[in-house]
DNA sequence: CAATTCTTGGCAACCGGTTGACAATCGGCT
DNA sequence: AGCCGATTGTCAACCGGTTGCCAAGAATTG
């Protein structure tokens, strides 16, 4: 006759116990198995697929869990898995306040399908944002780009390893999420019509930008349906500075009203004027892009094209986490709508004086 | 005679190749030893303790991870380390401009120091925050929490786990970066006493904010010093919205001039104020804190008390990462300096007309 | 009641790297 | 030549969880 076997002595012992720096361990699926008397590998399967034990086997494991504060180690999930519940965001500037928002929505929506966010920044470099890229790879499940700078070969090179969504750009065979920039321009260069201007000027974002390269697109569409002219000021760089920079040659366009890449520069062309004497929007209007954290500090606060952020990085990480787990469409393009907000940087052109 | 073992017929096979999505596969150090002719643990060594094995045998090894264009899994190496070489870091609102130069200056000093930064907030939620801290202590080797709305000994608690700074607060016990508020406090009273002003209101921040407390005891202490009037304003809330609503308090409390607990309250109140057709700084000086991002792009540009946000962030993580190498020395508190930045939002208090 | 099918818990190999212990080899010394 | 200490590569257990396969027991069917 042979003695029955003790659940603490047929289970195998596991992992020694890992001491926490407080002296309390940190209980592992060995420990819910000697307590509930079951095998580790019934515990993990009550933790991760419920339905295949029973009832009762499950409630016993559950009650041992809650026990010991029982935490799943990610790492040794991930192993056997892969997979890990966290995703990448690269901006391509952290302090760029476009990105604020686009940041808060992936956070948000994150938070709610219970992923981890990990940010990176590209510093405007497609180098240095590749690197970031292949470097988050080896750990997140996948990963957002907002507005990226590498090429489109290395961003679909990216998506054969794992899932990528794309904000700001469209790449094709990518999910992306992109405002819809004519809808606000029409209704921006709308406006500026119907205040009696007849010559718009552009000030540009990088030149590498995509969606510069939109924006442009869609004023010069949507002033050649108005009958307004249209002209491009390249621009330095996308920053208050650099909107400073470009104010001679706004002046010297003749245009009287200016339509910018991105409020910083709007915020940095009004900035210089004003301090040149010229009053705003009296005698040229000044309509910026994106609607960012700020726009409405300035005196007159600045009319904007408001690109909805937050909405582009949640819905962002909803098409990705969709697509992490087998519910997702692969080349979704999700468009986002752009709107017109009015304040007081534009108004009705004055007669000269 | 025994056949000499060729080294593909003595090295284990490992693991079996996990083919990446484009059907290439992921080189692992069984791979490597294959390559190099040496055991997986001679390949573990070389490529973590490189001087554990021999010049010729590093020499091989390096030649074929390069070969094979290795990465290193992070969880293979975190399950036996419990190190993953990232820290989190925990914001109180993430939309709040004064965490973006910290978030910044944390992720330049992560990247510098090869460590990944993961993002969360804690929706000024104490409750949210401890979850959230939590869960991070989980996967992240270390934890930095900017102006925490946990209580001390929750604090005290989570560092007995893992290594945690805290930024903007004093916690005994815990690492800290705290702005010296008191510098940048006493030269804006000295400028506005210098100025004429005889009575200053402070707009204080939320009610549980350690800062705000520490602010208001500077306020008090240079007023004194000054021998000006010092009075107390409760403010609902720490945004531009919360400043606006002030302004009525401001202008009954009698105060020729202002400091307020952040920029937003500052913002909110000079916009209000304006409204009201008060001028900035003839009839009232504002001065905020902070020196926010759209600091400056108000009208008249914003006087305010700058902490060196982007030093506390990466002040806070080299403490962290010098803890996590051993280097580092328990409950410092280091001090950054505040200094005033004269914009034009303060000035000489005008004769009443 | 026996045969068959289904349910459910256990076994053990595995994920990719780390590392203590051990043994083989080498160089120096007597 | 033998001994001893140092060097260096190998063995194999381990980190904490997952999961294919198998077997035992329960339920169903003829």
């Amino acid at each position: 006759m042979t003695e029955p076997k003790t659940p603490e002595a047929a289970a195998p012992t596991g992992p020694a116990r890992k001491r926490a720096r407080d002296g309390k361990s940190n209980a592992t699926i060995y420990d819910i198995a000697r307590v509930a008397g079951v095998n580790p590998s019934t515990v993990s399967r009550a933790l991760s697929k419920p339905g295949r034990v029973s009832a009762k086997t499950q409630k016993l494991i559950e009650d041992a869990a809650a026990e010991l504060n029982y935490q799943v180690n990610p790492f040794a999930r991930a192993l056997p898995t892969g997979r890990t519940n966290t995703f990448g965001l690269i901006v391509a500037d952290i302090t760029n306040p476009t990105f604020f928002d686009i940041i808060r929505g992936a956070e948000t929506t994150a938070t709610l399908r219970d992923y981890t966010l990990v940010l990176a920044e590209s510093a405007e470099s497609a180098v240095t944002e590749l690197t970031a890229a292949r470097r988050m790879m080896t750990t997140a499940d996948g990963l957002i780009l907002a507005s990226p700078r590498m090429d489109d070969d290395e961003i679909r090179a990216l998506a054969r390893d794992k899932p990528v969504v794309v904000i700001n750009r469209e790449v094709d065979g990518v999910p992306c999420v992109v405002p819809d920039v004519n809808k606000g321009i029409s209704e921006a260069v709308r406006s500026l019509a119907a205040n009696g201007h007849r010559k718009v000027a552009f000030v540009a974002g990088p030149p590498q930008s995509w969606m510069s390269a939109r924006r442009w697109e869609g004023v010069q569409a949507a002033c050649e349906w108005s009958r307004l002219d249209a002209v491009r000021i390249e621009s330095g760089k996308p920053t208050v500075d650099g909107g400073r920079q470009v104010a001679r040659d706004v002046r010297d366009s003749g245009a009287t009203a200016v339509l910018t890449y991105n409020d910083l520069l709007a915020i940095g062309l009004m900035q210089e004027l004003q301090a040149a004497g010229v009053v705003v929007p009296d005698q040229i209007s000044i309509v910026g892009f994106d609607d960012i954290f700020g726009a409405d500090f300035t005196t007159p606060p600045l009319t904007t094209v408001r690109s909805p952020l937050g909405e582009c990085g949640s819905g962002a990480t909803t098409l990705l986490l969709d697509l992490l787990n087998g519910d997702g469409e692969p080349a979704t393009v999700l468009r986002v709508e752009t709107e017109l907000v009015l304040r007081g940087s534009s108004g009705r052109l004055l007669p000269a004086h």
